[in-house]
DNA sequence: TTTTGTGCAAAGACTTTGCACAGGA
DNA sequence: TCCTGTGCAAAGTCTTTGCACAAAA
């Protein structure tokens, strides 16, 4: 998917839950679209300025809140540092973080979930979101 | 192991670490002995008030990290709460997060740690550590 | 025009820290 | 005694929010 579609169809979300579009919103959108990486609200904000837009960090946050409720795009807190963010169109995965560089690279098993699955049911349980996250360093 | 045995040993492992064992800590490393829970910050604080031991806020968490620099405690942050600890005698577990109590209960799978090892060494890594959690919900 | 959004600064939640005094070893 | 620990309050980090003004629809 392309930035402008993936933009797209993230103001789409928005005008369903009856969120206008404002320019602030519209810049913000582009960023996300754009962003290969995994950043946070702080990133997203210094990038937003940067391509010329001027948005409020307090913007920045309220925007990925609706987004997030829209489920559009998810939150990732990773241990000890700012929530991340990354668009949700793509299938399910997990993440792998590069201790040393601080790199996100992501990942799917079906094995690993079908397991977690197993593991609630017997247990009485069903998920309802998981978190997996394996913090690693590359080997010598 | 019992709770005297277990804050014996936290002992020891501050003492290991040249850290002094004042009457605020020990009092500190009974309540964490005692807890079947895992509990946050201001909770082993409340409880060690109550059992009549008056410990601050900062000595609590100061004491927590000394802990978990020598690893006899882990310090468990799940999604959108305060960090919570638990004793790290046992062998490793993981943990799942009833949503709708924010009860925690835990459990191994010998099977979901080797996944996870070979997928960080396809991908040229080496795990460090890892975190998975299960959010769930009672089946019903 | 009506209603929602924005920016700012203040507040909030959790955690860490500087400093002067207290107290382990 | 010497040096680390403690309590307090202040500061730090990330995030949310109240309010007056701005701007979508």
């Amino acid at each position: 998917m392309n930035i402008e579609a993936r933009a797209q169809s993230f103001e789409e979300a928005l005008r369903r839950a009856g969120v206008r579009i404002t320019r602030q919103r519209a810049a913000l959108l582009r960023v996300l679209a754009a962003a290969e990486d995994h950043p946070d609200a702080a990133q997203l904000h210094a990038r937003a300025t940067e391509a010329g837009a001027a948005v409020s960090l307090a913007t920045v946050y309220r925007t990925l809140a609706a987004l997030e409720a829209q489920g559009v795009i998810l939150k990732l807190e990773f241990a000890g540092e700012p929530a991340r963010f990354e668009p949700a169109d793509g299938s399910h995965h997990d993440h792998m973080i590069d201790v040393e560089t601080g790199e996100v690279r992501e990942f799917v098993n079906e094995r690993i979930e079908r397991l977690q699955a197993e593991i609630a049911a017997e247990m009485g349980y069903e998920i309802v979101r998981h978190r997996l996250e394996l913090y690693v360093r590359r080997r010598t």
